[in-house]
DNA sequence: GTTTTATCTAAGCACTGCTTAATATCCGAA
DNA sequence: TTCGGATATTAAGCAGTGCTTAGATAAAAC
């Protein structure tokens, strides 16, 4: 049983460094969030991990695949926020301006996570197509349970499938637009303080 | 007269190499199109200058303000491709869908520009403050006016400034979302060719 | 023709990603 | 208990990078 678990989560820790692949990530995320994704460097990495500089390579195949594995973990994250955001509103619409605003405050709050999120160069340098499976973002596949939720309470008239796609679309474009915007576009001068970017959120995604 | 012309344009061409600057500007244009923002580096675009690693420092800071010049020369061509978009079309909201398909398609088409016009990190290093001027996007303004135009034509119910303000925050956060997914994010599997990324863009657009 | 100014190069420093070969540590079997 | 094999890590080095400093070259101004 115990045995199991332990087979379950494929960690051969009590080897040389502890869990060194969790470590980097861990200190990884730190430094990202320290220096921006273009400042980061896989040495400075194995420098604060206390490690040697080709002691990464043995567990992620490049730069590139540590960073996806970054992002990976941040889309989880995002989704988990986004989940913790509805919990106990029951009005559809009121969940839908809920994503929303986790959505943007995420990016607003974790830009250089965000950002990685969204940089497919860094992730498959030269298009190696070697992503397992293409993982349907958690965060979005709520936002659209919920949009289904307002159609079936019909706050809002959506006919169709394509339709539902189509709405889908529109919502996560208009939250993404507005998290960009906010972090790396000239809406990052007016709208500085979490209560400007909330209030903001709630606006734009009222008038849908 | 012709003498004020030429004050006019700063350039000091007949020197040592034609004109480097410009020279410059437009090779790495093609280089960063040809290996994107991260693969983009000074020595790969003198050397393709045909000038040694040293020269652009004499005409550019740092990487980082090139990079910066040539987002601001993209602004403009993107401002010049929106005019283009809506030359000819009388009716308002017509004009509008217009602008966010011209949106859409030049990120499409362009993608590393793109990428590049919203990417803070890269062009002040470390806030240095040094930005002249905020200058307006032209996209923006060009987009703005055409918001005012379809509200005196009553196509659409804006009251008041800040109404005004709201509804092409909007109106460019939707574009630049789709835009965004499209060239970064999931929906770059689905939305492939000019034709489907036009009419999605086009749907998206109408259900405002 | 000389001086001044603009333009470019040569050489080098500190840093990076990544590879290869060798080393330390642990685990399980003889 | 020793030992072989798998695991984890390091050392050393290559090619490439951004950027600086000092010097060379050519055009402009006088």
């Amino acid at each position: 049983m115990s045995r199991l678990l332990l087979e379950n989560t494929p960690k051969h820790e009590p080897y040389h460094h502890g869990n060194l692949h969790a470590t980097l990530l861990e200190a990884a995320r730190a430094l990202v969030e320290e220096v921006g994704i273009d400042g980061f460097s896989l040495r400075e990495l194995a420098r604060r991990a206390g490690v040697s500089p080709a002691a990464p390579y043995h567990h992620f195949k490049d730069k590139a695949a540590l960073i996806q594995a970054l992002a990976q973990e941040s889309q989880v994250r995002l989704g988990i926020a986004s989940q913790h955001a509805i919990k106990g509103i029951t009005d559809p619409m009121q969940r839908l301006s809920a994503l929303g605003v986790a959505y943007v405050l995420y990016a607003f709050e974790h830009p250089s996570e965000f950002r990685i999120m969204f940089r497919q160069e860094l992730r498959s340098p030269l298009g190696e197509l070697e992503q397992p499976d293409i993982e349907p973002d958690p965060a979005f596949v709520l936002l659209k349970d919920t949009l289904i939720e307002c159609r079936d309470a019909g706050c809002i008239p959506i006919t169709g499938e394509k339709a539902l796609e189509l709405a889908s679309i529109n919502m996560w474009a208009l939250v993404h637009g507005l998290a960009t915007l906010i972090i790396d576009g000239p809406l990052s001068h007016t709208f500085r303080t979490k209560e400007q970017v909330i209030e903001l959120t709630q606006q734009i995604t009222r008038g849908q």
